[in-house]
RNA sequence: GCGGUGGUGGUGGAACGGUAGACACGCCAGCUUGAGGGGCUGGUGCCCGCAAGGGUGUGGGGGUUCAAAUCCCCCCCACCGCACCA
């Protein structure tokens, strides 16, 4: 047998024993208690890199604790194989989409496998597959009939680059999340999803959410935005009344003109025929001029306009002047709003460089605004002022008593906003799911019955890519044999939907489709989809703390109201693994910093490079990859996992010797063994790996010390090795199978059960006592673990170094048995 | 501007308010004929000292406490998210 640690050999042959016994395989209906594991699938954009190292050593050290820890688990994993980058392979390269797609999910897939995933693969998915995609297009469909799915036009986010519409959640200061293009509005007829129905649930489900961190929870908190007011009446002059929404109806008293977005269709109707007329077109079209990014800039002067009409103020009948202006968004709210400079940044600065009166509403304690003078909004406490009977109302209070108001008046009532847009699904692009649904003359919009689904995408050969589709049209336009197709209503000749599913549609329930992975019939069965979820823990990259966390999660819920899902939130518990960089930038095909794990699993092993991946630091932690690169697995990893095989066979050799006679050394060694389970027990649920292996390489260097000192009981050894290995499994488990079937075992160490301790053995009988004398440590000593306060004292004030700090006795004596004991001078 | 996270040796990183720097890399020393990125043992925050020992130290400044990397206040820096959202 081989005495050298091959990492090769030993990897080669228990990979060919786990994928071919299909170990990780897991039943459709747990027994016992369940742990259903799931890492966000991920895109095959080509080959492994070391990001999908990174999460997938943290997500399968997870998965095989779990199970050493008696737990039944499904491990399931897939590929979002629909999105962009295969169909600018077939832009640039002519290549297939498909035949680039799924080369790289072979790839990906052997490279899993190599790097010693536990992943049950029977239950792979492919998001391309049309035994998957068929299921987007009935959830759409089902969506439509639900009312939740719609077609509509409206300005929308137009990524020029990728020719392609864009969700608010992929647009990131105003350019294109993926390829950085900045993003223009164009105005289009869009499919959407209504997420906004549920913003509340959203919001409010979330303290469900227990093992999410606060960070992420905030993330989307703030993305959805919620905001309380009310919406106003505001009466106009020789026109109809304009709606405003506000979140301080208390300073209503100070509105003193009135604003509305250029967009706004009122403003049109409200200079109709006036001189004005000709000056807002021009003001709407150099608005129009604007980017997104300019327009939307805080530090850019806000324009306006005044339109020569007059709106009544419903509190105080005031005549105030109704403007546009750029800084109010037609999308948010009404479009329109009320002007209070006094109180409102924006306000003020628009109301200064137009020369609009300020009157001051609230008044702080302690001080008197000037309206004439004050160059900050007051937004703080205070007392309302000029409010007619609100006067000396405290604003804690203001806003429900005057929205109360509002509404026992009939000028008003309760409202609320959400900054959450309705989620814009329709893209143009040919590698997704095509949109079921078909355009015809006479019956308008037909949604495809369910039972001609999936409806396929045509062969890449029979649609042009490079078609101008800058007019905003998907390439699937160009395949003209299948975009005609009889009207499901009256067998018209008809035209499809040429747009496709955003893929963040795909991803919204993936994770049900892994347990009924094979079902023709429905997406998954209700029965076995329940007997797993939720998943107990997802791991994934926070950079879709926005987009496929809140899709997601909106999915579950009407998936719940469809009676498809028991479980308000699909993953409640949540790591986001850090990011991996090169030189403190994010890995990246475009910026060609990409390192690819081949030669770190040739020079040193899948073993090593996951250990050396989990040892760098916890893994939420960013991870940036060393200048001098895969050199570092050695010294780091590699030479210890070398430490730990010569440890394995120098000690296997001899067997059973009857009775244990244990000297002290033997003893120490047992004591120190258990005391590390113990602790290597919690540092693995809580995810420290990093501590976890620390406290592993102390134990390896107490049985090397024991073993130069003359140890040598061989059950004891037996003993160490055994619980050494399966601490180790989940992270090297390769090693550890092979050093485990060394020991005589002709079964897997990976079924083998978490090492227990023995708590009596696990217990510390002599702690290092130390005694500080005015909060500075003067001295250490050993002490029995179950000494008494009194003792301590004794011994403090029996130490020379002590006495030598301490003019005499002292005033105070803090005593925590048994580590510490701190003296006052 | 608003919200959040973080700042610890040469490096990655450890530390329930209780010995700061575990563990590891690197470096230094000793041993080992071991020579295809080795192995074993010991040392290693900084300053003074041969040593015993003493001082100092977790971005900066205050505070609470017998005791602060950890809690509170102010400031600096870095990163992330949102950003005319009324």
């Amino acid at each position: 047998m081989e005495r050298d640690y091959d990492h090769s050999a030993v990897e080669q042959r228990w990979m060919k024993e786990w994928i071919g016994h299909n170990y990780w395989s897991a039943p459709d209906f747990p027994e016992g208690e369940k742990r259903y594991t799931c890492t966000m699938y991920p895109y095959p954009s080509g080959d492994m890199h070391m990001g999908h190292v990174e999460i997938f050593s943290i997500h399968d050290a997870i998965a095989r604790f779990y199970r050493m820890r008696g737990y039944q688990v499904m491990n399931p994993i897939g590929f979002d194989s629909f999105g962009l980058p295969a169909e600018n392979a077939a832009i640039q390269r002519g290549l297939d989409p498909k035949e680039w797609t799924y080369s790289n999910i072979d790839k990906l897939y052997s490279s899993a496998q190599r790097l010693g995933c536990s992943f049950d693969w029977d239950r792979k998915i492919a998001s391309s597959d049309p035994e998957f995609y068929k299921w987007n297009q009935w959830f759409f469909l089902k969506f439509y009939e639900r009312g939740l799915a719609y077609k509509k036009a409206a300005p929308a986010n137009w990524c020029p680059n990728d020719k392609t519409v864009l969700a608010n959640e992929q647009v990131v200061a105003g350019r294109c999340e993926r390829c950085g293009a900045e993003v223009t509005k164009r105005y289009m007829s869009q499919w959407f999803f209504k997420i906004t129905d549920y913003a509340d649930r959203l919001l409010d489900d979330m303290e469900l959410n227990e093992g999410w961190t606060d960070r992420l929870k905030n993330l989307q908190v703030n993305w959805i935005g919620r905001s309380f007011g009310a919406e106003v009446d505001f009466a106009v002059e020789g026109g109809d009344p304009i709606t405003v929404y506000t979140t301080r109806p208390d300073t209503l008293w100070g509105a003193t003109f009135f604003v509305m977005a250029p967009e706004h269709p009122v403003a049109e109707e409200l200079v109709k025929g006036t001189d004005n007329e000709a000056a807002l077109a021009r003001f709407k079209e150099e608005v129009a001029k604007l980017s997104e990014i300019d327009r939307t800039s805080t530090e850019r002067a806000k324009n306006g306009m005044f339109l020569g009409r007059y709106a009544i103020n419903p509190v105080n009948d005031e005549r105030i002047p109704i403007w546009v202006a750029d800084y109010v968004l037609m999308d948010y709210g009404t479009g329109a709003i009320m002007a209070v400079p006094a109180h409102d940044a924006r306000d003020l600065d628009f109301a200064r460089r137009y020369d609009l009166p300020v009157r001051v509403a609230i008044q702080p304690p302690g001080d008197q605004l000037d309206a004439a003078t004050m160059s900050e909004a007051y937004v703080g406490p205070g007392k309302m002022v000029n409010s007619g009977l609100f006067d000396g109302t405290r604003v804690d209070e203001s806003v429900k008593k005057v929205t109360d108001w509002l509404e026992s008046e009939g000028r008003g009532k309760h409202a609320k906003n959400f900054r959450l847009r309705d989620w814009l699904i329709s893209r143009q692009r040919y590698w997704g799911t095509p949109i079921p649904i078909v355009f015809c003359d006479d019956c308008g919009e037909v949604p495809l019955p369910l039972d001609e689904l999936p409806l396929e995408l045509p062969e890449s050969s029979t649609v042009d890519f490079n078609s101008d589709s800058a007019q905003g049209e998907s390439p699937l336009a160009t395949a003209e044999g299948w975009v005609h197709a009889p009207c499901p209503k009256c067998r018209k000749d008809a035209r499809r939907e040429t747009d496709t599913l955003d893929t963040f549609v795909d991803s919204s329930w993936y994770f049900h489709r892994y347990l009924d992975p094979h079902n023709d019939e429905m997406p998954y069965d209700r029965a076995r989809s329940d007997a797993w979820m939720p998943i107990d823990q997802y791991t994934g990259g926070i950079e879709h703390a926005v987009m496929h966390l809140i899709y997601a999660r909106f999915f579950q819920k009407v998936l719940m109201d469809m009676g498809m899902a028991k479980d308000p939130e699909p993953f409640p518990h949540l790591l986001n693994q850090g990011v991996v960089t090169m030189g403190g930038k994010k890995m990246s095909k475009s910026l060609g910093n990409i390192v690819e794990p081949q030669e770190a699993f040739e020079r040193y092993g899948a073993d090593s490079l996951r250990l050396y991946m989990l040892f760098s630091g916890p893994p939420e932690a960013n991870f940036d990859w060393p200048a001098e690169g895969v050199d570092a697995i050695g010294p780091v990893a590699h030479d210890w996992l070398k430490r730990v095989w010569r440890l394995c066979e120098e000690n296997r050799d001899v067997v059973n010797v009857g009775e244990l006679h244990l000297n002290p050394a033997d003893d120490a060694l047992r004591k120190y063994l258990h005391r590390t389970i113990k602790v290597v027990t919690v540092d693995y649920g809580a995810f420290s790996f990093n501590t976890a292996i620390a406290r592993l390489h102390e134990l390896v260097n107490q049985v090397y010390r024991y073993r130069s000192v003359g140890g040598g009981n061989p059950q004891v050894l037996r003993e160490v090795i055994t619980a050494l290995l399966k601490m180790l499994a989940p992270i090297a488990p390769y090693l550890a199978e092979e050093q485990w079937r060394r020991l005589g075992h002709d079964t897997s160490i990976h079924f083998e059960s978490w090492p227990s301790f023995d708590p009596s053995l696990a217990a510390e009988d002599e702690v290092t006592m130390v005694v500080q004398v005015n909060g500075k440590v003067r001295d250490t000593m050993k002490v029995p673990a179950d000494i008494t306060e009194a003792r301590m004292t004794e011994l403090a004030l029996a130490s020379r170094k002590v006495r030598s700090h301490l003019n005499g006795d002292p005033k105070k004596i803090i005593a925590k048995p048994p580590k510490l004991i701190s003296l006052v001078a």
